[in-house]
RNA sequence: GGUCCCAUCGUCUAGCGGUUAGGACAUCGGCCUCUCACGCCGGUAACCCGGGUUCGAUUCCCGGUGGGAUCGCCA
C-alpha cells in the first residue's frame, strides 16, 4: 500500500492501514405469505384474525430451518410480469451522519429497484424528536446525491405517498392506531414511565438476569382516565409468527417471545416499529431490505399487519457490517460517515462497488461499475454470515476505479480530481493539460487525494522541491548533465515522448553516463520529486518552454553559482 | 438469561455430495524497469468440534462450542 502513496512528498492520501477479520455466507432462500413474492402463490398464512390479533404460524416450524435451495423456478422475488411494480424504501433517521452501514442498506435496495424497474423511496424517520434534525436530513440527502443512489419519491422530491417525513404523518398513525384499539389488537395504557422505570430497576437489582415484561396492569382496564396514554400492542402469547427472508430463508419466532410494546407515545408519536408499518402499508413498500439488526423486529411488525389485516410485503435482511475488530461499527472504531471517505478521495463508483461486494457476490468478480451492479444484483447471491469492514480491501477497490479507464474515463478523472488539486492551493486552468497527465498517474493513486498529489507538479511553477530528493540527487557534478540535456532537447524539432527518450539515449550513449546520474537528477529537476511517472512522459507532458525552465532551474540548484 | 441469526485462508468470498477446496485484498519471494508505480510469475495461508445420513461429507440433519443481534414512551 505504501508503495502507491506519493512517495515523494506528502505521504498519507492512502486509505489508512488495517486489519479485518472473517465471515462467511451460505445460499439464500426466500418467499413468504406476501402478496408481493409472486412465485408460488403461496398461501396467505391465516392472517386478518384480530383479537390478539396475530397470524398462527405453524406453531414451531419443526425443524428444517435451513430452507432447500431456491428453486430456480419458483423464486419468490423473481422478476415476472404480471406481478405489481416493486416499491423499495430507505428510511434513514436524521440523528447523525449517513454511514457506511446505512449505504449498504440503500444501495441494496437501490440495485433492485433499479434493476426491476420499481420504485426507490426515501423516507426520514424523524420521530425521535431529541435526536433528529433538519441538519442531518440535509447531510443524508447531500451524501446519497453524492453517491448517485437516486430516489423517485421523497421529501424533497415529493410523490404520490407522501408527506416523505413521519412527523409530517402523524394522522396516519393516529387512524391505524384506533384500529387497532377498535380491533382490540392494541388498548391504551396510562402507567407512565416513571413506574415502569421503577419496575424495571427493582427487577434489575432483584433478577439482574430476568426480562422486565410489561406487567399488564392497563391490559383490561375498563375504565379510560383522564391521565396521558400510550397505545400498547395487546400482544398473542401463543402461536409464531413465521415468515421466508429473501435472504436467511424461513425464520420462525415463537409469540411468547413478544410483549405488549409500546406504539405510540403519549405525545401521539409513534415508534419505530409502528411507524415503519404503517408508513410501508400506506407507501406500498413491497419489500423490505435492512440490516439484521432489524430482524428481531420483524415478527412485531408482522404481528401489525396481521392485526391490521393486511398482507405484509416481503422481507430480506442483510448480514451485518461489523469494525474489525469484530465490533459494533461506530465512530469509534474508524470512519463510518460516507463524507468522511468522499473526502479522502474515494470515488462513489468504488464505494458502491466495495460496499455492494460486502454481503453479496457474483462468483469471482470483484470490480464492477455500477450498471454492471443494477444488472447482476441478486438477493440470491447474498450471504448471511457478518462480515468485517477491510479498509484495505476498499482501497484496493478504489485503486482499481480510478485505474480503469471504462470505470473512470480521463474526462471524468478530471473531474473528480480537480477539487482535490484546488485544496492544494492550486489551479487546474488547463484542464487538457490535466486530462493529458492523468494517463500518466492512473496507476499511482488509489484517492482522488493521492492523485491530485501526484499531480502537484504538473500545476505548481517551480515544482515544489523535496529537500531528501534535491540533496541525494542535485548534486554538484550532475549540473553538466542537465544543462547539456536542456541543450540537446532546445533542439528537438517534435517535443514527443519518443523523441525526447531518443535524444536522451543518446546523450547517455554518446557520454557514457550512467543513465542514473542523469535521469534521477532530471527528475528531481522537472518534478521535484525522486518518484514520478516515466521522465519522458512527463518531459512532453509539461512541454519543451517548462521543461527546459526546469532543467536549468534544477542545474542552477545542483550548482549554486558561485 | 429469553428470543432470533450466523460459522471456508488474517480479511471479503466461490463452492450448492465426489474439487490438487478457487478468486480477491493483505503478506512473502522473483521478474520487468529511468524513479515510483502498473503488470507478470510463484509461495505461505481456511472448511469450529462431535455425532449421524450416505459408497462418499466443506456441502444434508442433530447437538455442542464460538460469534453477532435484540430485550426503551431510540431507530
Amino acid at each position: 500500500m505504501s508503495a502507491r502513496a506519493a512517495s515523494g512528498a506528502s505521504a498519507s492520501n492512502e486509505l489508512a492501514p488495517s486489519t479485518t477479520k472473517s465471515g462467511r455466507r451460505r445460499r439464500a432462500r426466500i418467499d413468504f405469505p406476501s402478496a408481493y413474492d409472486a412465485g408460488s402463490a403461496r398461501a396467505k398464512s391465516g392472517l386478518a384474525s384480530a383479537r390478539a390479533g396475530a397470524s398462527q404460524a405453524p406453531a414451531r416450524a419443526p425443524s428444517a430451518r435451513r430452507t432447500p435451495r431456491p428453486s430456480t423456478t419458483g423464486r419468490a422475488h423473481a422478476i415476472r410480469p404480471g406481478m405489481p411494480q416493486p416499491r423499495l424504501r430507505f428510511a434513514p433517521s436524521p440523528t447523525g451522519m449517513l454511514h457506511i452501514g446505512g449505504v449498504r442498506t440503500a444501495l441494496f435496495n437501490w440495485l433492485w429497484a433499479r434493476k426491476t424497474g420499481g420504485t426507490f423511496v426515501l423516507r426520514i424517520e424523524d420521530t425521535d424528536r431529541e435526536r433528529s434534525t433538519p441538519e442531518n436530513e440535509a447531510i443524508i440527502l447531500r451524501d446519497l446525491r453524492w453517491l448517485g443512489l437516486d430516489w423517485d419519491e421523497g421529501p424533497d422530491t415529493g410523490g404520490a405517498f407522501g408527506p416523505y417525513r413521519q412527523m409530517e404523518r402523524l394522522p396516519l398513525y393516529r387512524e391505524y392506531a384506533d384500529k387497532l384499539i377498535a380491533a382490540g389488537a392494541a388498548y391504551r395504557c396510562y402507567c407512565t414511565k416513571e413506574e415502569l422505570d421503577a419496575a424495571r430497576e427493582a427487577l434489575k437489582k432483584d433478577n439482574p438476569k430476568q426480562q422486565f415484561r410489561y406487567p399488564g396492569t392497563c391490559r383490561d382496564r375498563k375504565s379510560p382516565t383522564d391521565r396521558p396514554s400510550v397505545v400498547r400492542l395487546r400482544a398473542p402469547s401463543d402461536g409464531a409468527v413465521a415468515y421466508r427472508d429473501l435472504v436467511f430463508g424461513e425464520v420462525t419466532t415463537p409469540n411468547s417471545a413478544q410483549q405488549d410494546v409500546v406504539l405510540v407515545r403519549s405525545d401521539g408519536i409513534p415508534l419505530y416499529n409502528f411507524g415503519c408499518v404503517v408508513d410501508d402499508l400506506t407507501m406500498g413498500i413491497t419489500l423490505v431490505a435492512r440490516g439484521r439488526d432489524h430482524m428481531i423486529n420483524t415478527p412485531l411488525q408482522l404481528l401489525l399487519y396481521t392485526a391490521l389485516g393486511r398482507t405484509p410485503p416481503a422481507f430480506a435482511h442483510l448480514p451485518m457490517m461489523l469494525a474489525q475488530d469484530g465490533q459494533k461499527l461506530s465512530k469509534r472504531h474508524g470512519a463510518v460517515s460516507v463524507a468522511e471517505y468522499r473526502d479522502r478521495g474515494v470515488p462513489a463508483t468504488a464505494l458502491l462497488n466495495y460496499l455492494a461486494r460486502f454481503g453479496w457476490s457474483f462468483g469471482d468478480e470483484e470490480v464492477f461499475s455500477v450498471t454492471d451492479l443494477v444488472a447482476k444484483f441478486d438477493w440470491e447471491r447474498c450471504g448471511r454470515g457478518d462480515g468485517k469492514f477491510d479498509l484495505k480491501k476498499l482501497g484496493a477497490i478504489a485503486f482499481e476505479h480510478l485505474k480503469r479507464p471504462e470505470l473512470t474515463s480521463d474526462a471524468r478523472y478530471v473531474e473528480l480530481v480537480t477539487p482535490f488539486v484546488e485544496a492544494r492551493g492550486l489551479e487546474v486552468r488547463d484542464r487538457d493539460l490535466c486530462q493529458r497527465a492523468v494517463p500518466l498517474i492512473r496507476q499511482r493513486a488509489e484517492t482522488l487525494a493521492s492523485a491530485a498529489d501526484w499531480l502537484d507538479w504538473v500545476f505548481r511553477d517551480p515544482p515544489a522541491m523535496d529537500d531528501k530528493a534535491q540533496k541525494k540527487f542535485l548534486l554538484p557534478e550532475r549540473a553538466p548533465h542537465l544543462r547539456a540535456l536542456a541543450a540537446r532537447l532546445a533542439e528537438l524539432e517534435s517535443f514527443t515522448t519518443a523523441e525526447i527518450e531518443r535524444v536522451a539515449k543518446a546523450y547517455l550513449e554518446e557520454t557514457g553516463a550512467p543513465i542514473g546520474e542523469v535521469a534521477q537528477p532530471a527528475r528531481v529537476a522537472v518534478t521535484g520529486r525522486a518518484a514520478s511517472p516515466g521522465l519522458y512522459e512527463v518531459m512532453a507532458l509539461l512541454g519543451r518552454e517548462r521543461t527546459l525552465e526546469r532543467l536549468e532551474r534544477g542545474a542552477a540548484l545542483a550548482a549554486p553559482a558561485t
